[in-house]
DNA sequence: AATGAGGGATTGTTGAACAATTCGTCAATA
DNA sequence: TATTGACGAATTGTTCAACAATCCCTCATT
């Protein structure tokens, strides 16, 4: 290995890449196309996925798909009961009321840990909700609500980066792809994100402010009021 | 289904234990033997499972074991490297950090959440930590430094109840699990957890109390001290 | 209506086989 | 000497076929 005396840098950033150029495990790529299926509700929850007919649909071993139902298994996709198959999985006002509750603990952890943040982290942190922000608003004056589904999915995503953790983020990506499987089970799912836009555009501006205390109570305000809009539906 | 007119509730009550009779799958039980011996410190971080070797020396099929390692890997236990095989976790200082910003997030959480959990249920989580309190301390007086060890990671679980949510339960479960790699990495772990004793008591002053804000405080000054405690064992 | 005995279908697990890839070795080269 | 490239052994990735274990439905029995 030719330590390049001061031509540095360069060589490390290509490690970023390693993931892109990833050759994927074959069960990861089915993971993904199921993943793809459950989350833009097709395969509505309950529904059985048999070893057999997948495999032979998608032209893969029931190993190497068993492999793949143990991803979106532990991603909570799925669930796995013995001897018995996998299930799209299926959430009641339980689930919907934890993952409100986890969400609360995640979010307004990491705008309190804000104040922790390194000052470059915070300002990428700030940008990333402003484009969320205005991804979701030119959106919904198009009338494109998937797309504002999806803004505001990336929303509370960026809200987590102010946690400064890669395990927050990853938790918060699980919490968002489980409340996805939520969402397909309401009457009208396309226009349920539209009425947060003007929270999303509030928590913003305390944001950017640097008054972190204060978003962090309007989002919580905000998680209270969803929470029990969807619980309502589940009972 | 005879619905026992007033019989009722002794019957569900058996649901508890369906977890424990449970058949549980070859791979799970291979996965609870791997899995000890990596929390216990054999099986140093970095090292290699070789599929052959361990599914001879255990008896299981390739394809099992390979089930098992998904396992473990999705609780951080092991990394998968494609196309190189297993190994044990290795954690870095940059783990440790975020380790104990994922624990900040969550314990703080879970303590500031309390104010609205269920009386019950709050009484119970008190009992918990009291419990775990207990324990440490007398198994230090015995200089039983192992338990002392267990008695603390049962005290920051019972924290997590008062999240009173199922899903911070199993996150706290799995931060603890990845925490023991690194506890093997110390030159004395035996010792390490015996000086927090004295915090973990008053933090139990504090939520015996009610006082929910104070014992938050008090936790995340503990986990300062911890991580950087930590943290300079590695760097 | 509850119980119990088939029987078909599906999952759990195994073992073997082959392809694809990594890694160490060693010779060739500048 | 250090770098490169080719070769080969060992390991993982994936498939396939088979059998055991289990679930679930049906039907006969009581």
């Amino acid at each position: 290995m030719t330590t390049n005396e001061r031509g540095i840098g360069w060589v490390e950033e290509l490690g970023a890449e390693r993931a892109s150029l990833g050759r994927a495990s074959t069960a990861r790529r089915v993971a993904d196309v199921l993943r793809a299926r459950i989350t833009e509700g097709r395969l509505p929850p309950g529904t059985r996925l048999s070893e057999e007919d997948i495999g032979a649909a998608l032209g893969v071993s029931r190993n190497t798909l068993r492999e793949s139902f143990r991803l979106l298994a532990h991603e909570r996709l799925l669930v796995h009961e013995f001897n018995r198959g996998v299930f799209v999985r299926k959430l009641d006002a339980d689930d919907v009321r934890d993952l409100y509750a986890f969400r609360r603990i995640l979010e307004c952890g990491a705008l309190r840990h804000a104040t922790r943040t390194d000052e470059a982290v915070r300002r990428t942190a700030v940008e990333a909700v402003r484009r969320a922000v205005e991804d979701g608003e030119s959106s919904a004056t198009q009338g494109n609500w998937v797309d504002v589904g999806t803004a505001n999915m990336a929303f509370h995503q960026a809200i987590a980066l102010f946690a400064q953790s890669p395990r927050v983020d990853e938790a918060m990506r699980h919490v968002l792809a489980e409340l996805r499987l939520v969402f397909h089970v309401m009457a009208a799912p396309q226009t349920f994100h539209e009425p947060y836009l003007t929270d999303n555009r509030r928590i913003l501006g305390h944001l950017a402010d640097g008054e972190f205390e204060a978003a962090a109570q309007a989002l919580a305000a905000y998680l209270d009021a969803a929470e029990s809009q969807l619980v309502a539906v589940f009972e």
